[in-house]
DNA sequence: GTTAAACAGGATCAATCTATCCTGTTTAAC
DNA sequence: GTTAAACAGGATAGATTGATCCTGTTTAAC
């Protein structure tokens, strides 16, 4: 349902979130969240565009987040990489139509502004702050990990 | 955040909902949901696959909704193409989780319950009966409609 | 049983997404 | 100002998704 793209995006500034307000290199974030180097290098110049990183160059830079973490919220990140694509009209382009969605695509914008809200409303340092794990929010911070897909699981 | 795919099959279960009990042939199935018509027909192979639809070789022949459109739900049809991906486990691969998710992905998988739990409790007759619509659900079933299409719109 | 309607499915293709590689530019440290 | 760390970004490749084409198989009608 949320591509690769925001999942790799989210886990990199929960990463830097509970660095904050230090900075990480790419490489550091990388090797942290289990994300493939280069592509996350990618991932975070378009978050820096948004605002949501900033990024600093030469000796000693990195990327660090732009705002404090309980002023970023997960529907920050996530329209920053891949935007929730709400229905403005009705996708099948009728020309008698205004603003109104047929009662399909009602539903689903509707499912779609269920979950904008809740990315709306909870902020990075709300997700650092769960009580509900023990340890970090990417589950981890110790060891080596085997790498490990879940794609369109059943 | 729905596969172009999840979004034909939609319009296609509700197209003969509408029609049902009666069989639709795929081509005015494609012409009245305005999708490809060779596409849909790999969709509507995959849908009878998974006992959504009938279909009927031969003259005469067509696709047809394979429960009466109070038992068919929204999710029914979403998980038959594409299904929502809910985390069953941290996407990390973690050695020492069990079942827990991490705080971040805890909150991924919240909001894909939602999105389930509200297509479980839809049925494509409920789509049909919506009374905010004066029209057919597909928006339309008038005329001819210049295609249009929504991409992650922001 | 011949015909034509209609689905089944293999093959192919373009677009997008994910991932990698390589070179250039910035910048702190010396 | 030379060096090395670190981001910027173009180019490319593989995988997946979306879309099209073509042939085969089924089946009702005659």
């Amino acid at each position: 349902m949320f591509s690769q793209t925001v999942e790799y995006a989210l886990r990199a500034v929960i990463h830097l979130a509970h660095e904050a307000p230090a900075a990480r290199t790419t490489a550091q974030i990388a090797d942290a969240t289990r994300v493939p180097k280069d592509y996350l290098s990618k991932i975070l110049q378009g978050l820096a565009k948004k605002g949501v990183v900033a990024t600093h160059r030469g000796v000693g830079g990195g990327v660090s987040l732009a705002k404090p973490p309980d002023q970023v919220t997960i529907l920050d990140v996530v329209n920053a990489v891949d935007p929730i694509g709400r229905f403005p009209t009705c996708p099948l382009g009728l020309p008698n139509h205004g603003t109104n969605l047929c009662p399909l695509h009602k539903r689903m914008d509707d499912a779609m502004a269920t979950v904008e809200a809740a990315f709306r409303t909870t902020t990075l340092a709300e997700v650092l702050a769960d009580p509900s794990s023990t340890s970090v929010p990417l589950c981890d911070g110790s060891g080596s990990v085997q790498s490990l897909r879940v794609k369109g699981s059943a």
